[in-house]
DNA sequence: GATGAATGAGTGTTCATTCAT
DNA sequence: AATGAATGAACACTCATTCAT
């Protein structure tokens, strides 16, 4: 799975381009811009948006400073394409291997599995860290991730947890009418890292397995 | 129930020397000390610690900048200061009327009603999202709050579920090791109000509701 | 020897004057006076006058910030006071005991007596240094202190002097001519202490004692 | 005779980009910060280090603010180079031109007059009139002048006449031992300046001369 | 008189942004 | 295209001075 934009994983390495440049080939620019990004990426998640400081985004990305401004106007757009960069298009993924009739339980233990591997660990976190933290500030930016991956997500789940519900599917249409249930234990698992991860680290797998067992084991009490 | 030192809700309004500024009565320095924190409250929470200008603090509090350093020495332990003056003793009240024998169902009803009354849509709302955002640039105030709230809120969580584990209710033993899938909507509602709230509102209430609905009416799977 | 509105020395001690008061006796506030120039000449002469703090002199004269007020219109005259409290009517002292026809070398040996046990190791040696500092950039005491102190004993000595020149004491005449010279040594004692006095102790009396020597010894080459 | 580092007498002209600026010449780099030295020369002596103004100092330096920080990390370090870049290795020249057996009035005559044409109305006397001064709140300053400067021409003077003084030269040990006593009125001569220059000059040439005079016609006296 | 809380102008320092090379 | 020196607006913090009590 690749994630459109998005720096390869490990190119922290400064880069510094030699005196004698062709004539920038597109493929070297796109490059930078990825270099850049992942330095973006490490400053920005390190001391918010406000508190960073595009001078270690560029020593970082072993650029000079004014290089920044080739690539991106100024900090705020930076920071913007930088979590738009990240976006993931794991529900397009996640919905492009769903079958039709696939089973409530499998669905959701698909989704579980892809959070655990997938953003876990990965910069992917990072970048769901930083849009909870900083995103009240950037209504671009929420608005962006709420089209493009928020309100995907929630269709993607309707979708499969109506028709269970139909099929009588204890719990289906609550998490159909709620999906924001389903994935609150993984905005937890982040948040909760962030926060207390260092004096008290949280057990994600077992809590996310814990989450699975309560929501698949649940029945909705008849009225 | 009070909350020690916080400003009582919508004293935004500059106070300009009250009724005769008395020779540092405890009553007037405290009255402002709470009218600058309810004004760091406003202004942080609206840009953030690092972009937060204390100008704009003092000026909404009504007074000058000089004084902000009369009560506090720094921008950064007023900060702290706020979280810890808005500091709930929600769990300490929900723990002085929890009876030893209370039904899970009831102390959870309560506990999401404490919720929905006493932080959603108050200054305690905006603390924990600042909280969330900010806390992990402040280990201390992460470490303050772990000990005086999460792992306070815990306890009392471990204490209720733990004995109605033992008497067979279903899910209460899972929730007892993992209680953050408890909180873990309230957590959810207060970021997507934050990120969402003016594109896609949530009914809060309704996913708490449904929340408790799917919790309480799971059976653990017989083994 | 009294030196004319100067603090005693050792009252350094905080007087927490009580809250009944009679009538502010003319000693009481002579008393306080002395005591806060007793409090100015240590912290103007540890930190200079521009960064010295009132809040300091306030704490350390033992008295409200605003008291310093009462006593001075303002930090400028607070420290032109204070070096003008320490005057030292010391050339006047001199005068007065030096007979018209004193021998030249008892009347050196005299002078440098007089500033080594009423200088070296005193207040006065610390205004002296403040002086030498911060003169330069207040006209005012400059300007005083030539007219009391400096232009008095320059007369004194060229008095002595000429009388001796007339008389064929060798070297009197230069001397006469640039009293500077006789107290240059001491001038510089008090230079060196302050700069090099913890790296490179200097013996000051010796030196002192060298400088007579070589004045009481010279001769003027015969033209 | 020329100065390491030390600004050119006279290029108080703000200089605007010169000729063009090059890509930081080490040169263009050079001519900078000689600049931003003389324009704080001129402020620290005008003010003293505490009142002094580096919004004064860029604006006679004709740089930007900011401009300053990329010279100098802070206020404090930027007075300190000062007094360093304008260091004179006036002792090093002395020495250099000091024949092992010069006789020792020559060596006096000529120290006066290095004093008299390099330090009287150069830079050189503003910067020991600072280092005087301010020295004593700078202790790495002062022990710096005194490891680079005095120390060497204690040494000096002192290798000159005890060599004299084993000849027999009157005086020549008392001076030895305190070299202090030589450059007494120089120091007097600087002080002199910054405090009373005003309202009444001092002829310091003659006073030198005289100094000179009293010394090398002085006889110890035989025990 | 005495107090000390309050004021607000002032200053050192930072950092996003520009632009000559 | 890339650089990085230069810019200057912005901001946290200080402190002499005031004034209600």
């Amino acid at each position: 799975m690749t994630v459109t934009g998005a720096p390869a994983a490990g190119d922290n390495i400064p880069v510094r381009a030699g005196r004698g440049r062709r004539k920038a080939s597109p493929e070297a620019t796109d490059e930078r811009r990825r270099i850049i990004l992942a330095a973006a990426l490490d400053v920005f998640s390190r001391h918010g948006f406000a508190a960073a400081r595009l001078d270690d985004v560029a020593a970082q990305a072993g650029v000079a400073k004014g290089t920044l401004y080739l690539y991106f106007p100024n900090k705020q757009t930076l920071f913007q394409e930088l979590i738009r960069s990240y976006l993931s298009p794991l529900f397009d993924k996640l919905a492009q291997e769903t079958p039709p009739d696939v089973p409530p339980q499998a669905f959701i233990a698909r989704f579980f599995e892809m959070f655990r591997t997938q953003v876990l660990g990965t910069e992917r976190q990072r970048i769901l860290h930083l849009l909870i933290s900083e995103g009240s500030r950037f209504p671009e930016i929420a608005e962006f991730y709420h089209r493009e991956v928020v309100s995907r997500g929630i269709e993607l789940v309707q979708g499969v947890l109506r028709r269970a519900a139909q099929e009588g599917v204890p719990s289906a249409a609550t998490l159909a009418q709620f999906p924001q249930l389903l994935v609150a234990p993984m905005i937890v698992a982040v948040i909760w890292d962030s926060l207390f991860g260092r004096i008290h680290p949280l057990d994600v797998d077992g809590m996310l397995k814990a989450h699975v067992r309560l929501l698949t084991s649940s029945e909705e009490p008849k009225p």
